[in-house]
DNA sequence: TTTTTTATGTAAGAAAACCTAACGTTAGTT
DNA sequence: AACTAACGTTAGGTTTTCTTACATAAAAAA
C-alpha cells in the first residue's frame, strides 16, 4: 500500500515551480492554457507540478529564447510524445509548418553564444 | 547564477508531506514544536518542506511506532548530528535516558512483525 | 504602414490552504 | 487520582492561488 514519488508526481505549489524556472505565474499558466503541460489540481482546485513538469517549464524557456513560439514548442512537443507514422493516421504537420520550424530554428541557433544545446534538464539543478 | 535544487530545498508544502508521510498537520507541527524538524518558511509564513524534511518526518513515524517517545527521538538525533564526545563538552543525556531509551527498543523491537529496520528512508519512494 | 496576433503584465474578487492559539481528549505514567 | 504526552478539533486571521478581464509591447501579417 506504500505509494511512490515519481517524477511525475504532483509535488510543487506554483510558487516553488516560479522559483526553480524563474517564470511568472502568468507564463506557466498561459503555458497551460496552450497545452504545453497539463500539471495536477488539488482537491480544491490549486495547481500541482511534478518534477517533470519542471523539466518541460525549463524545456519550454529554452525553445521561447531561441526565439521558436508556443506554436512551435507545441508542434516540437506532439513529435516527440508521437513519432511514430501510422499510414493509417496522417501527420497533422504540415510541410510548411515543418519547414517553418526548422527555419527558426537555424535562424536563430546562433543568435546568442550559448553552450549545449541541452534543454529543459532538471538533473541540472541536482547536486547529488 | 543558477541555484540548484538538492534534499534540503525548501519545496514541498505541508498538505503535501502530510500525503507522503501519511502524518495529520497537527502531528508534523507538533514534532516541529519539539523540534525535530526545522521546515523553512515561505515570505508569508508557510511552512515548506525539503525532501530530508520529509525522510526525518518518516524516520520520526518508524520510532514512535516502535515505541520510543518524543524525547527519545531527540536525543537520538542529537547523537546523530553531535556524535563525538569532546571532554571538554560533557554530554547532556544521563546514563539513566540513555539506558531507558535502548530499553524501549529492546522491549518493542518485535512487538509487530515488520520487515527491515530501515527508518526514514526517502529512496523508498523512487522508483527511478 | 496600419492592423492583428502573441506573449505577456496587472488588477479584482473569490476560494483554498495554511497559520497560531486555545481548549478538548485519551491512553499511559506517577 | 492527578498528571503528562501526543495528539484532535475549532476559531479567526493571513497568505496563496484561482479565474476572468482588460492593458500592452513587440512581432507578424496584411
Amino acid at each position: 500500500m506504500t505509494h511512490r514519488v515519481r517524477r511525475t508526481m504532483p509535488l510543487l505549489p506554483i510558487s516553488i515551480v516560479m522559483q526553480l524556472t524563474e517564470l511568472t505565474a502568468r507564463q506557466i499558466r498561459y503555458y497551460e492554457e496552450h497545452e504545453l503541460i497539463q500539471p495536477a489540481r488539488s482537491e480544491g482546485n490549486k495547481r500541482m507540478f511534478s518534477l517533470n513538469d519542471v523539466d518541460t517549464l525549463l524545456e519550454i524557456k529554452d525553445f521561447l529564447d531561441q526565439g521558436i513560439n508556443i506554436a512551435g514548442i507545441k508542434k516540437i512537443h506532439a513529435l516527440r510524445t508521437q513519432p511514430k507514422i501510422e499510414k493509417t493516421a496522417p501527420q497533422t504537420i504540415s510541410d510548411t509548418e515543418l519547414r517553418q520550424i526548422l527555419r527558426d530554428e537555424i535562424l536563430n541557433s546562433n543568435a546568442f553564444d550559448r553552450g549545449g544545446i541541452r534543454q529543459g534538464d532538471l538533473s541540472r539543478f541536482f547536486k547529488k
